[in-house]
DNA sequence: GGTGAAGTTGACGCCTGCGTCACTTTTACG
DNA sequence: CGTAAAAGTGACGCAGGCGTCAACTTCACC
């Protein structure tokens, strides 16, 4: 219909839904984030945007849904943007080094996202099995199996050492948002 | 019937009460594991001892402080195993050792507060504000200077360095305990 | 044993959340 | 425009949590 040719086509009806969908996921950051998600009630969610209780349930089920929606996004666009970074690394210091790097800028962009992940660390890790801020873990012990086979690494527990990668990152980066001029490249010098 | 031994006489009165407040912060440590502090009501955790719903505002004003007390002993007690095992060693590798090993041991001990702390790691960090199953960060953070003032290590950003410890060491424990022989010695060795 | 304080109980009033659904408003389309 | 479908609304019934408190039970002490 209209909006064959794809991008193009607003249609009033979409561009409600799109905006009351975006609000609803907006409004669910802060409020995951301020209280944390086990307290959090829908209708705390609701409230803020202003919108009916009965519109919720025409935009989600519940609100382990809008938890799922909020990260998988997160966790999508941090996968992307360290796997983008490491892709023209020529040593391993270097694959880690903007690996670390990449993924603190992410973190640090955007204050409310990384709240809400830090707040909901433990509900994240039971409801689905990452670390909350984590993204990745899997990745990187693969790569790890491959700098091994290459040569470049000897021989260990590739899944522990992704652990204790990803642990170290995520707790410096805590660390590090919590003081005032963020120290990226401190941080991922410390790392590396 | 002597049961001194010593110490102080019970009293039943006296017993009850330590009996009631044991009931309630073990209830509580079951519930806090099983579905989160933020989604536990003070009834969910009543209601597993069999006390009625008044009496517990007879040991507790409110959930917070359940968690408080819970916290703060696990702490403690984490704290005091952590340096008496690095009490004796020689050299910085064997601190770091003995220091991670004694620490593995007293999450591997009881799976329920292992389970808990996980499972709220987020919400503690926000009530508090240390990771949850990282306990001492600030002494370890402390014993780092000493070993650079000692001239053991270059001098480097201990609060990040600490961090960066505790974060590798809490992730890889939890890697560690969800396999099934806990290998503490691998893990330990890596970390090392 | 008798008695008064300490401790326990659970029903009570209030409040808030849940998911639904009859009704109203908005939009698409002829 | 007119109309029908889509979306929004909020009151509704139910459930359950909160902290309190008057009545009751238990224990310590004489």
């Amino acid at each position: 219909m209209s909006d064959a040719g794809g991008a193009i086509a607003p249609g009033k009806r979409e561009a409600t839904k799109a905006a009351n969908r975006a609000a609803i996921v907006a409004a669910a950051r802060e409020v995951f984030a301020e209280i944390g998600y086990g307290a959090a009630s829908i209708r705390d969610v609701i409230r803020r945007t202003g919108l009916a209780t009965g519109t919720f349930y025409n935009y989600f089920p519940d609100k382990e849904s809008l938890l799922r929606e909020i990260l998988d996004h997160a966790a999508d666009e941090a996968r992307v943007r360290v796997r983008a970074a490491r892709q023209g690394a020529t040593s391993l210091e270097e694959f880690v080094a903007r690996g670390y790097r990449a993924y603190y800028e992410f973190l640090a962009e955007d204050p409310e996202r990384f709240e809400l992940l830090r707040r909901n660390a433990g509900t994240i890790r039971v409801l689905f099995d990452e670390p909350a801020l984590g993204a990745g873990t899997e990745e990187l012990r693969r790569d790890l199996q491959d700098a091994i086979a290459a040569g470049v690494l000897p021989d260990h527990d590739t899944e522990l050492m992704a652990a204790a990668m990803v642990g170290a990152g995520v707790e410096v980066g805590i660390h590090m948002l919590g003081r005032e001029p963020y120290d990226v490249d401190a941080a991922v010098r410390l790392l590396t």
